[in-house]
DNA sequence: GTTCTATATTGCTAAACGGTAATATTTGAG
DNA sequence: CTCAAATATTACCGTTTAGCAATATAGAAC
């Protein structure tokens, strides 16, 4: 139960959802995750973590950035199935497709430093 | 986006799951499901209006009761989705196994009349 | 070593949420 | 109509959550 309420609230979240969303087409930092959501910095950082903790998405470690990536749904049915699913859905959302087209634009090199 | 943020909220309390588990096995009004779960009578209510909301669950009025049931996920795809998977999704969990094996001993003609 | 740069963590604020008690509404019974 | 019972609504309280600024941590480049 605690799994399934876990995974359940971190995709109640509109902008955790387009994290989702975007990393279905390309596997981001937190820096440009940050750029397309428009959000600071931390902001973005625990969002990623909140899904990490609901084995929705994994990290590593790349020199100094952090790649952030969909699971493989091996954290668990809940994961899993809601993963499956969250590839149909939304696809016509207004929003999430503004944030996929724009992906190709932002390019961690000209993002980042401040 | 919204419909979608609306039903997932909806299913990420426990109280409102173990709503959602106990209607897959009866149509319960709102003091049976106030019994089961020991919660407060308006308490029952908000959830349910919650659930309702997502087009979760629909009431019916029956006389001094209001009957709540599953939807039959004519209400949209998220809310269809959802009640597909919960049917099979935390069967095992002890509280929604002990809440279930209750609801046989919940009659509404004993469980009211404060 | 020092200095950037990307990310994580901490501390704070405003809003949302789950809970209850008290009250209002509705309906059946007499 | 009056009374009682089931439900909904309101008002309030404590907790959680999303957001940001400020700070801490970690790694790359020098």
């Amino acid at each position: 139960m605690r799994d399934f309420v876990r995974v359940m609230k971190a995709l109640s979240d509109p902008n955790r959802i387009a994290i989702m969303k975007m990393l279905q087409h390309k596997d981001m930092c937190v820096c440009e995750i940050q750029a397309a959501l428009k959000i600071a910095q931390p902001t973005a950082s625990k969002h990623l973590k909140v899904l990490e903790d609901a084995d929705l998405v994994t990290s590593r470690k790349n020199g100094m950035w952090v790649n952030y990536k969909l699971t493989d749904g091996s954290g668990g049915p809940y994961a899993a199935s809601l993963l499956g699913s969250l590839r149909h859905w939304l696809e016509n959302d207004p929003r999430i497709t503004e944030l996929v087209e724009k992906i190709p634009t932002i390019r961690r090199e000209d993002v980042c430093k401040k």
